[in-house]
DNA sequence: TATGAATGAGAGTTCATTCAT
DNA sequence: TATGAATGAACTCTCATTCAT
């Protein structure tokens, strides 16, 4: 503890500021988030900022960051998961449920997110998350190929992901009446019938 | 509008704000939108602006709205129509495409208005949009429910419009390496499967 | 009428003028008096006003004046009148009375001209009215100088206009809860002790 | 006040802000009050003003609380002292002493918030002033009241306060031709006729 | 290192006035 | 003469950033 006390206090710091910059963007909006905010919010002088961002944009950066590498995680880990360890439906099933707790675990940090930020903000984070998981998708299905019935499982994949996420997210954000369960559902057939499985 | 104007000069005026207007998103983007900007690309003083705009939201509001009634007309137009005249996967084509058409006339807008404007913008105007396509998709659903294997004709026609929305609205703004006629058909396939069609 | 229609409609036009500013002075206030507002308010564009008034202040002006001088007339008429034909505290009770009755005539413009103009706009014009009646209540002491106890006419007819002037103004315009009468009947006590005459 | 300064030099500059913000009143009028004027008067960028003060109207709010609160404190003072240490004409002399020397002391301010500022602006402050002279009199009255011919202490100290604020105002504005002494004798013989005192 | 005072460019907006029609 | 579109200087106010302490 003695070797670092100013690295762990500049860790806490960094922390703090980072905790508060993902609160004013919660609690005010995007277009209200400035850095005077996020210094009152965590409890420091502006000019302190400086010592550990270099400005504003960089400390979005973080906080998008963080989300999204949250989400992807929690996704691919659920894909990878299930995908080997089952096949069919209840695979396809899996899949979609975790893409539906990865968008359901923050959506008031979602919807600020994607609502209310230059979706150009998310692009490369929110890229990297389409692509692994189409990545991961496609593998599943070169795997399972034997039931496919599209001829290109790169697009395929593309076409799935994206148009799940979609759903997800509209579903999470708009909270449509429909029940969660039945969305799911809903999913699974989309998915199952496109890949020309029989859904029980 | 504040002002209803009556002389041609003055609705020349206005069309060249609009226009204005329009040029400074797609070339300055969102966060640089600025009404000086548009009056000075308008080639007008910023007090004309104000002779027919009550500030800088309502000019962009009416950009916006221009731009998704145009695409929302477009659509449906090509929906009605098609929808009627066919049946089953030709069908199906031909509103994937409609839908893919009415993105694509003008990808640089489209870009700016999805990826820069905070979503609540756009969200009524798209809402709108989204709506109407999904009425109209589950009332030709309910009509040919011969074939159908989903349950729930307002449930089903909601995913199939979030879920084609951004198959086509992802293929227009990031490009990825497929063609057209490929993406239109995994639409059909997708669509198709989900519907429980047979594919030809 | 065939001689001098453009004059007689050009008249008619400064009218409307006239009465569209001293409206819109009532019923906006000085703050938001402007030359477009006035013009809507006469039913003419505001570059017809510039065909009859140079500008802002010119309306002003005039509209101030012509106030002032209805109250100036009505109380030295007032004044001339009961003067001379009365003395002693039934000429003061009279000449009070004119000035309450003029400063009531149109309050809300008179609470706008005093309370919202700078009084800079109104100074000449009430300076005129102070001093018209200073003189005639100056002229009016020498004459019955007799009972006066007060060395030098001029300043004792000053300081009374000035002080009854303050006395019925507050009192039209802050309403406080005097009746008319007794504040009159102060009125007489103050001025009538002041020049020496016994109150009944 | 926005913020509370803390350090010395910001105490400093919330100082050279309002000394500013008096000297434009002054020199400019206020008409011509505008922020940008009273920051480079004060020699700081227009945006430290808003450190401290939230608008234009609360800069002019304390340079006006200010200097009302001068004011009133003098009068108060004297008159206090005054009329408890005297009575009759001495007493009131001293009273009419104060109300001049107060409105002596800053006659260039005085004008402006008179005469320029919509009257609205001084109002409460102005009110306060006088209700506060009002009362002290009204106690004065009835406490050597074996003398008093007027019913009412509460109007007639109303009517003297606002008598006399006036003859005072318009002698320190108007510099009409009468000199201080003379002007302090008539308002003594005002009130004393008023209140039934013998003047000698 | 931490502070908070200070910065200043640039934002949106108004309105007295002008001028082409 | 009358119109109303157009002007543009000036306004109030914000906030990312810097810098003296």
């Amino acid at each position: 503890m003695r070797k670092t006390p100013t690295q762990a206090r500049s860790r806490a710091t960094v922390e703090r500021i980072l905790e508060a910059g993902r609160q004013v963007l919660i609690d005010d909006g995007y277009e209200t988030f400035s850095t005077n905010r996020v210094a009152v919010a965590a409890g420091i002088s502006p000019g302190s900022l400086y010592q550990y961002f270099s400005d504003k944009a960089s400390i979005l950066d973080i906080v998008i960051s963080r989300y999204w590498e949250d989400v992807s995680e929690r996704t691919a880990a659920a894909l990878a998961l299930q995908a080997s360890s089952s096949t069919g439906t209840p695979a396809i099933r899996s899949v979609a449920d975790a893409l539906l707790a990865g968008l359901e675990q923050d959506p008031a940090l979602l919807r600020v997110l994607t609502e209310e930020l230059p979706a150009s903000r998310n692009r490369d984070r929110h890229a990297a998350l389409v692509n692994r998981v189409r990545d991961l998708t496609a593998a599943y299905l070169r795997a399972g190929s034997d039931a496919m019935t599209r001829p290109d499982p790169q697009i395929t994949a593309w076409v799935l992901v994206v148009a799940m996420e979609n759903v997800a997210l509209r579903w999470v954000l708009d909270r449509p009446p429909y029940p969660r369960e039945a969305v799911l559902e809903e999913m699974v057939a989309l998915t199952a019938g496109y890949l020309g499985h029989a859904t029980s």
